[in-house]
RNA sequence: CGGGGUGUAGCGUAGCCCGGUUCAUCGCGCCUGCUUUGGGAGCAGGAGGUCGCAGGUUCGAAUCCUGCCACCCCGACCA
């Protein structure tokens, strides 16, 4: 009752605790609940945080100088989703999620405002993956906040993801839990607040974004295993000198703060490995044979181009810090590319048919501003607004749908 | 919750329409031996099955009928 408004966007999607306790089933098979183990009120397993966070704010804060405060978390939260979707949207899921209150407007949306660059920061810097910021329409805004700031990224089908949010909540939280302070000036005031977060779906994102037909393919800044070594060899002799010449090497490339593993299982052969550090992911595979023992060098494979080179033993951690520098951007790059190349401009309700169809991807084109044409555009084609970007050129036009004047392109896709 | 589909060995499958000479097919994987090892090795031999569950029809059911269970896909919903 004292979460009212907010809680009507995910009332459809609550799990909720009736019983506590189970039984043997009496025809012997397996547990059933326990009917007598009823509970006299139930529980609701939380979708998100903000009921418990703010309750605890009214108890919390008191004066400015309590302000601003901050509680981050990662928690498991559940919403009971009719229809789940394997890292993108599941049943229960595990998120990190911030919450803070300040004395002014400003503050908070500046705060709304970092907290998206955080998030930018890590898609674009860690995992490679080149976002755009913006702003959701009130439809697809959070419940009860005033402005939702996304990150959205395309994966390589052309559908759109949502990678992150966060929230200006203005005083709706503040009022509806009764979180009020007093300023410098005596003042009774409500605080205003921002919530974000990013769960798990990343994982998604990251496996979308940059995978092949050969398998996963990790940022090096992300992968747990930077590099592979893997000997070549016919006799386990010849393994065991191998072993002795690859130790110095592997050694001084873990000296510069690079995860190496090197695989001498004698169970696999060397191409069955291949293919395995290739589903994996792994950066960079390091293959070292009779002939490179001879002549000091190694073969040295690259998981984002597939390409093998020839490299002398000499100087090989730099050679490898710099491959996966290379290979950190390269992807970013190849990613970015495949973004600018899938973001249509569209000007006309035919061609945003028809480029939805048949090239998905983003399309930026002009819209009313209105929630109708916004629905109506998702019945006719399941694309919705993903976002109004953020330093959007305001570039006035006609609405692709309804014709009406229209200040500027917003980004339609069809989502995740 | 609506619509569609599928359950056969660890995994993926053929057979089902039209019941029976097929001891239930094939591939991957697994085990043994030999040869191999710079891109998922080759040959030979071998192990592995309540055909989702229950009932029915029949001389005879993986196959037909009924009920149940499970899973998958599509839609609405959504981080």
């Amino acid at each position: 009752s004292r979460e009212a408004s907010h809680v009507k966007g995910f009332a459809k999607e609550c799990a909720i605790v009736t019983h506590y306790r189970l039984k043997n089933s009496p025809d012997g098979k397996g547990v059933i609940v326990d009917e007598d183990a009823k509970l006299e009120e139930e529980l609701i397993i939380r979708p998100t945080s903000e009921t418990i966070i703010w309750d605890s704010y009214r108890n919390w804060i008191q004066s400015y100088r309590d302000l601003p405060i901050l509680i981050n978390q990662w928690s498991n939260v559940v919403r009971w989703e009719m229809r789940t979707r394997l890292f993108l949207r599941t049943i229960e899921f595990l998120w990190q999620e911030g919450h803070t209150a300040h004395a002014t407007k400003e503050e908070a949306v500046i705060e709304a405002e970092k907290i998206l660059d955080v998030y930018t920061e890590f898609a674009e810097k860690w995992m490679a993956m080149p976002v755009i910021k913006g702003i959701k329409t009130e439809n697809e805004r959070f419940a009860g906040a005033l402005e939702t700031y996304c990150i959205e990224a395309l994966m390589q089908d052309g559908k759109s993801l949502q990678a992150g949010t966060s929230h200006f909540l203005g005083q709706n939280f503040a009022k509806v839990f009764d979180v009020k302070f007093t300023n410098k000036e005596g003042v009774m005031d409500y605080v205003w607040a921002t919530s974000w977060g990013v769960s798990t779906r990343l994982i998604g994102a990251l496996i979308m974004a940059h995978s092949d037909d050969k398998g996963l393919v990790l940022p090096p800044k992300l992968a747990p295993i930077q590099v592979v070594i893997i000997p070549i060899y016919n006799s386990l002799d010849q393994l065991k000198e191998i072993s002795q010449k690859v130790a110095p090497i592997k050694k001084a490339i873990e000296s510069s703060g690079i995860s190496v593993k090197y695989d001498d299982r004698d169970t696999h052969k060397p191409g069955w490995k291949f293919t395995e550090y290739e589903f994996k992911g792994v950066p960079l595979r390091l293959a070292i044979g009779p002939r490179d023992i001879e002549q000091g060098t190694v073969e040295v494979a690259r998981r984002d181009t597939l390409e093998k080179a020839i490299y002398q033993q000499t100087d090989i951690e730099k050679k490898i810090k710099n491959l996966l520098f290379q290979i950190q951007e390269n992807l970013y790059e190849k990613a970015l590319s495949f973004r600018e190349m899938s973001t249509h401009k569209v000007n006309s309700w035919a061609e945003f048919k028809d480029v939805i169809e048949n090239k998905n991807g983003f399309l930026m084109a002009h819209w009313d501003g209105t929630r109708d044409t916004e629905e109506a555009i998702k019945n006719e084609t399941k694309a919705t607004i993903r976002c109004i970007p953020l330093n959007n050129p305001k570039k006035e036009g006609k609405c692709v749908y309804s014709g009406k004047p229209s200040s500027q392109r917003v980004i339609f896709a069809r989502a995740y």
